[in-house]
DNA sequence: TTAGGTCTGTGAACGAGAACTCAATCACGA
DNA sequence: TCGTGATTGAGTTCTCGTTCACAGACCTAA
């Protein structure tokens, strides 16, 4: 693993290679060459080489990656190869729409800790999980949490990130529609969905 | 209006800019120079310059820009005038949460037509909106509808995009985890969480 | 009317990432 | 053992978008 910087880009692409992968049938040719995944994932195969040969040597020539192989590479790249506890901050509409979503789990995320600020919700308990009060954000340090789900309203979403970064939060999903500003060793993702869907018209023929 | 091309990633972050002057304090100074700008939305003052000299001349040199007239233009551009209505496609856990979220009203965006595939869902109302058949899909054109949000199993993902394509639709937010295939006229923009999520892990400091 | 300060618009430099290309490598069969 | 076909890994080129820097436009005030 010669050390140049890894662009964000292909992080990001990493999971897709590693579902792509997944519902790839498992029986038959053990192997896949970056041309056939490329395929099937819809990016140009030396993108796909590119990519993993950031990581070192995992492909062998004129054979290609061993299927099960590259799955456990990229696994271990992604540090997902024991599953990872989140917290989710916001039990409103999308909070709990993401508390039973299930395409985490393709990629060993669980969210084992709910918090809420209105204290209607607190105690109540969803999908086995307690609604904890925020204040209890403090503990997710000695609980081994370290990335969260941020599904609140905007106003309170800088005064909950400080709360989560001090309780030693390392990754951020946020779907509030703020910056969040954080260390730069914490990494914030967002996913804005209002701003996805207001570009949609701009692209719209002229007519409609 | 000279006619480059204007960048994806200006158009993206056009609503940002729309969303912070809309969140501006209206009364006041009625002008906002393009440093007062960049400094809310945490991005570089050049790029705001950029990103709004594409559409021609909107600001006034030493001055700054019309508060007022800007969002107007941004709107413009944006095609964002009059409200837009929008398609949801399944009301699962995602798509109620959709269906309830605020977020799109800054945008002059409504949902105004659900469809689903489960037969006991079909003809419920929900939110004053009856709940569809996706066989109805076809009806789009004839409504006026061309923006569709997409929160359905993979599974059938390609199958209700070429019902919506068909139907006449330009514009599809993309929930699934899956890659549609659609004509070049058609906008998809994408919005994976599990991806999302599961780039997180890897930004942890080694010993998490 | 003019001088000085402010801020935009834009051409040019810069940088990051994607695509291309090809030498090096491997499996396999003769 | 050697030759052939297939495929990776990585250096190079290309493309796109961001940042920079400055000329020119505008406002204000004297």
């Amino acid at each position: 693993m010669r050390y140049h910087k890894v662009p964000d880009e292909t992080i990001r692409r990493l999971p897709v290679y590693l579902r792509g992968l997944c519902s790839f049938p498992n029986d038959g040719s053990r192997s896949i060459s970056s041309q056939q995944l490329a395929e099937v994932l819809h990016v140009k195969s030396p993108q796909v080489r590119k990519d993993l040969s950031y990581f070192g040597d995992i492909g062998t020539p004129g054979v290609g990656y061993d299927i099960q192989k590259l799955k456990k590479h990229i696994r271990t790249i992604l540090r997902l190869n024991n599953t990872h506890c989140a917290a989710l901050i916001g039990y409103g509409n999308l909070g709990a729409a993401l508390l039973k979503y299930t395409g985490f789990k393709t990629f060993c995320v669980e969210i084992s800790a709910v918090f809420e600020i209105n204290p209607r919700k607190i105690g109540r308990v969803v999908q086995k999980i307690k609604i904890e009060d925020v204040s209890n954000i403090s503990s997710l340090r000695k609980r081994g949490i370290s990335v969260a789900i941020l599904a609140i309203p905007a106003l309170e979403s800088q005064d909950v990130t400080d709360k989560l970064i001090d309780a030693g939060v390392g990754g951020i999903l946020n779907f509030t529609p703020s910056y969040l500003s954080a260390p730069t060793n914490v990494k914030v993702v967002n996913i804005d969905i209002g701003v996805s869907l207001a570009c949609l018209p701009y692209y719209l023929p002229v007519g409609a």
